[in-house]
DNA sequence: TGGCTACAA
């Protein structure tokens, strides 16, 4: 289990110092603090890191494994990969430096390209997916971590690599977590093989490091001083019930007494909760009194179209207060200059993931210590800042200190298969910094053994051919299924289609208030054979008018997603290509593509019941049909469907018709007994089939 | 029979 990390006493919080450790840690590395930088080499020994410089690299030059702490502004990003360089470290190889984010890595890259005057691709280069700017020259690479894995495929011991920079370590998204398991061995193997030394540097933001330590061979933490301006924080004396309210009194309360020029950055959990405030917040400022100045509202969130997110970068118009109502958007991927005041109402969205049932759920819950500190550390980038939390104290005190890593509470059927990809056979006792739970590993295994991806011996897992098929797709197993089984059916450019619209966020674009424009012209795209078949419909009417944007804002379709599909489309399309030297498409015979949906997604099949409603045959539990889907009136048999969502219910999102054969030619053994009339199997084989918990049902 | 999606590849 993580640890609770040490944090530092609000009152005496000081973002970006370390001082309070000092006693602790021997390592500490004290720089003095820079002036606003103004020309671009200058700026390099300008960073707080500069002063470190030396020391630094005498460190790095000796340890195998380091953990560098460095709050926002501290350069480590874009230093340490030129200090390595400048030094020789790691010369016989490249350093691969990771980020969780594609425009992270591209933005870096070209930041550190300029820094060393040299074009972007040559000594400095970038790979994410669908773009590789990067040479034989290239010494220093920036990768989404994500990236990095899959080259790991093909190279488990990273060999191209000589160091090995794992950054924003404290976001622990799955892609870092499993590379510090990778990395990790990498470095082990070459070591007893007596090749290049393997280097890795873990760089983190926050304080909680002993678990990186520890992780990596007890090695030391270095830690940096960044440039964050103080920050002073309040806590509400009592509890709020009503957090929104809360928010909305803060608001006012600072429009009023504060300089019009000081923003605020308010954070929230979801576009619906922020579109109402913001309504409300307008209509609140109509009504001030002249000596209240203008207020300008601006939501953000993922799926506001760029146009609209970039308007928080704009300043407002002089004598004019900014209002920025955010989720955690803000809290990592977008960075807003000129933040005086952040408003943080404690709470976020978060998906949790129930193994037993298969349900993700997203659900608003308490945000941890250390995003409490990230969203804080929002106020004060340029100067110091002021951070009014809706919560008191003592509800902060019992906040859990980290955020459980997402490899605890998600699905790991991915993980899994690409583990196993790796060489792995033991994935059970995969050495994780945090273990998931066993039920989730085991429900992976399920899953993968069901989909025909494993073969199971005794505590031995292997991967079949397919299943090594399977993992050379950026998808989850079960879409890599449906697109190899697409040559059977003669359907491969139809499964295309629909795998990578269902790989990007949606195509569709629901403006609620021209729900009746939207419902009439989307049905000429509706097909009674589901939503999958309905989407099909929807690229292909998109490709007979080659993309246009004017078709797809008359026919409320989102032409960036669209744009996407295509992009994701090419890539499957040349993986398929190399695995299967051709492709072969049926054009008319939608059957044939419905039945290989129902080869990869059989796992999530509903049988109709005699009273008219819906069972999920995996679980048991009762179903409804979304009332988003084009069956949402109809009443088939047979449905598979890609997610449950679990609301006021639990809602199948995206349906496609199927035929009971099908599902039993898809895995025999598995629907042997499952198809209706078999109600006593669920006693008979109760470790097959999990019990529904109360809570599940009392939810449905 | 009736709801609405944080972030990332």
């Amino acid at each position: 289990m993580p640890q609770e990390p040490d944090f530092p006493p609000a009152k005496r919080f000081r973002p970006g110092s370390p001082f309070f450790r000092l006693s602790k840690k021997p390592g500490m590395l004290l720089p003095r603090k820079g002036n606003a930088a103004v020309p671009t080499d200058v700026q390099r020994r300008r960073l707080p890191i500069y002063q470190a410089r030396s020391q630094l690299i005498v460190q790095l030059r000796q340890l195998h494994s380091a953990v560098l702490i460095g709050e926002t502004g501290s350069g480590k990003t874009t230093q340490i990969p030129q200090y390595l360089y400048e030094a020789g470290i790691g010369r016989q190889g490249m350093v691969a430096i990771t980020q969780p984010r594609r425009v992270a890595a591209i933005s870096l890259a070209g930041r550190v390209a300029e820094e060393r005057n040299s074009p972007l691709g040559k000594l400095v280069g970038y790979t994410v997916r669908f773009e590789d700017v990067t040479s034989p020259d290239t010494k220093l690479k920036f990768m989404t971590d994500g990236m990095l894995l899959r080259e790991a495929i093909g190279d488990p011991l990273l060999l191209r690599y000589a160091v090995v920079v794992l950054d924003e370590a404290h976001e622990r998204t799955v892609h870092t977590d499993v590379l510090f398991g990778v990395v990790k061995a990498a470095q082990r193997r070459r070591s007893e093989q007596n090749r290049l030394p393997l280097k890795v540097i873990v760089m983190s933001a926050t304080m909680d490091v002993d678990l990186f330590s520890q992780y990596f061979n007890k090695s030391p933490v270095l830690y940096l001083e960044g440039r964050q301006h103080p920050i002073q924080v309040f806590y509400t004396k009592q509890p709020q019930s009503d957090y929104l309210q809360a928010a909305l009194v803060s608001i006012f309360q600072i429009h009023q007494e504060a300089p019009p020029s000081h923003d605020i950055l308010v954070f929230m959990t979801g576009q619906e909760e922020i579109e109402a405030l913001a309504r409300t917040c307008r209509d609140i400022a109509k009504h001030l009194p002249e000596t209240c100045g203008p207020m300008t509202v601006i939501p953000l969130y993922a799926s506001l179209p760029p146009v609209q997110q970039l308007r928080v970068f704009q300043p407002a118009p002089k004598g004019c207060r900014k209002v920025i109502l955010s989720t955690n958007i803000a809290e990592t991927s977008i960075t807003i200059s000129g933040i005086k005041f952040v408003i943080d109402t404690g709470m976020v969205k978060a998906k949790r993931y129930n193994p037993d049932s298969g349900l993700e759920v997203l659900a608003v819950q308490r945000v941890s210590k250390a995003q409490a500190w990230q969203r804080a550390g929002r106020a004060g980038r340029e100067d110091s800042g002021s951070c009014y939390r809706l919560y008191t104290e003592e509800e902060f005190d019992n906040l859990t200190g980290m955020t459980v890593p997402e490899i605890q509470r998600c699905n790991l059927t991915s993980v899994v298969l690409q583990l196993l990809a790796l060489g792995i056979s033991d994935v059970l006792n995969f050495d994780f910094m945090s273990k998931p739970p066993p039920e989730s590993m085991r429900m992976a295994l399920e899953q993968l053994d069901l989909l025909g991806a494993v073969d199971r011996k005794d505590d031995q897992v292997s991967l079949t051919p397919l299943g090594k098929k399977m993992a050379s797709f950026p998808l989850e197993p079960r879409f890599a299924k449906t697109i190899l089984v697409s040559p059977d059916f003669s359907c491969t450019e139809e499964v295309l289609t629909i795998v990578s619209l269902l790989s990007v966020d949606t195509v569709l674009y629901n403006p609620p208030a021209r729900r009746e424009e939207v419902l009439a012209m989307r049905k000429k795209f509706m097909s009674s054979e589901g939503d999958h078949m309905t989407l099909l419909n929807i690229y292909r009417a998109f490709k007979k008018v080659s993309g246009s944007k004017e078709w797809c804002r008359e026919n409320f379709v989102n032409s960036r997603n669209m744009g996407l599909v295509t992009e994701v489309r090419a890539q499957l399309r040349d993986i398929c290509i190399k695995v299967y030297h051709g492709l072969e498409s049926s054009l008319a015979d939608l059957a044939n593509v419905r039945r290989c949906l129902a080869h990869g997604l059989f796992v999530n099949a509903a049988e109709l019941q005699p009273d008219g409603s819906y069972v999920a045959l995996h679980t048991h539990q009762p179903v409804s049909i979304h009332p988003s889907s084009v069956l949402f009136q109809a009443k088939p048999a047979y449905v598979v469907f890609n997610e449950l969502l679990h609301t006021s219910r639990c809602y199948m999102r995206d349906l496609c018709l199927v035929d009971p054969e099908w599902l039993q030619d898809a895995a025999p053994e598995y629907f042997r007994r499952k198809l209706r009339g078999d109600a006593l199997q669920w006693e008979k084989m109760p470790q097959m089939l999990p019990p529904v918990t109360s809570e599940i049902l009392s939810g449905c």
